[in-house]
DNA sequence: CGCAGTTTTGATTCATCTCAATTTGTGTGG
DNA sequence: CCACACAAATTGAGATGAATCAAAACTGCG
């Protein structure tokens, strides 16, 4: 796995400014958070930053497999992904569930729980994680106080609307290969937000688990998987990803479908 | 056609309350709206409902067939539907396009554009129509005085998310015939929020339009809706449905395909 | 009244699903 | 450390739901 880490890890994060590391600067650390540029406090000022390190709670570790919250929990907090990887999905009650979104550091889970005061899908963490607790009652009162903030948060909301609208686009009109393209360049270009390797990467989730998200059965994503590979595209190995030639991929989803 | 209108429709909202027709109160009238419990002012006071008609700024009419906003036009406000009809959708490169949503009287258009400070997808008005415009900036402004309306805005974004992720499960786990039946329930039941019949209604698009939100061609979905009428489910005369049995609409559902 | 856009309906094709068997990988406990 | 069991992934063959292509019927507008 070649997965680059751009900055030194978190674990580190205190050390590196020689920090003393009493129980508060380990709880809070937006301002000491390698992951500021990609997370709520992305255009704090010095100041603000600060004032947002009260905000965020203690940090919350989650296991492989556990339930980050269930649908029905009550909403009290939104969550910003520290490390790992998570998945969300709705649940019908004959049992179909689809997965709605893949979330990775520095991204936010929950806001779909301000709706109605409670999540209305599961969050599970694909491998052991950590997420940030920002308690909701405080971001509303700070964000009301710093328009830094509020402007943000409201760009979040934003642009998980967009992002759903992409997800529409691509389970409405592409056809089985083009929906597996966009997913891996869609997971590319955010690995190398975060300093990654963009060619090369670990699936964290099951072909099934992709397959619920573009709206496709395993097998589908599976055999598309090895058309990729049979062209010259990517180099599959169960989970490992190199992506060959990103170009072409790229070029599978301006293609109509004939 | 059977609609009926609980309350007086908006061009009698100023004079049923006998309020001198000032350029004014033309322009501005959330505390007069029948739309209030639907709209952005849901669960204010009185005084704070005063406070936000100095928000909403003019009013807009769009014709049937214009456009309210485009993608890439820059973002200034959100828009509230007073009357009429709307469509938005994207638009990929090579030509595909998919509808992302209906809006009626008293929901909110455009906040896909806070986030990139540009709209990303195409209002089209279904049938004549009028919108309340909300500046964006005043709406900021305004909702980090009052808590309430800051509040009632993130669940109004919130719900956006849950209704996105709801498409998202239609498209992606339901049959034909599960995703028509699913829409004509949620029509139905927001047509019946609105005072007017959830058992008959005019629909205002095309079956091309249903298609590309259900993500369906529209010959599928015509022959959907004559399956639907064959088994008594539904009457249908073009745009006209009268939905027969609700229950069995429901149950179509729940059901597992098989 | 006629024409264009919309809708319905039919016949056929095709992409994806389903079912099934096999292979590969992973974790556990003796 | 190996063997076993279990989960995940691959691959094939056949079934099927929706798409496509095509034509006819209906609607409403100028």
């Amino acid at each position: 796995m070649t997965q680059i880490k751009r900055q030194p890890n978190p674990k580190n994060c205190g050390e590196a400014k020689v920090i003393p590391l009493t129980l508060n600067s380990l709880k809070v650390a937006c301002s000491q958070c390698n992951l500021q540029e990609l997370c709520l406090p992305l255009g704090l000022s010095e100041t603000e930053l600060g004032r947002v390190d009260t905000l965020v709670g203690a940090r919350r570790k989650v296991k492989r497999g556990q339930h980050l919250y269930r649908a029905g929990d009550p909403f009290e907090a939104i969550y910003a992904v520290k490390t790992g990887f998570f998945k969300t999905d709705v649940l019908l009650e004959d049992g179909r569930d689809q997965v709605t979104g893949f979330q990775m550091a520095g991204e936010l889970l929950g806001m779909d729980g301000i709706s109605v005061e409670a999540h209305t899908c599961n969050a599970v963490a694909l491998e052991d994680s950590e997420v940030c607790l920002i308690p909701y009652e405080q971001l509303e009162e700070l964000s009301s106080e710093i328009r830094t903030l509020q402007r943000h948060f409201h760009k979040v909301m934003s642009r998980e609307i967009v992002r759903d609208h992409g997800v529409m686009m691509l389970l409405g009109t592409m056809r089985a290969e083009e929906r597996l393209a966009a997913f891996l360049l869609n997971l590319s270009q955010r690995f190398m937000a975060r300093g990654y390797s963009s060619a090369e990467f670990h699936l964290r989730m099951t072909r099934e688990e992709i397959g619920s998200y573009l709206g496709l059965k395993l097998e589908t994503v599976s055999r598309a998987f090895s058309h990729f590979q049979e062209a010259g595209l990517i180099a599959v190995q169960q989970k490992h990803i190199r992506i060959l030639d990103a170009t072409a991929l790229k070029q599978l989803l301006n293609r109509q479908p004939i």
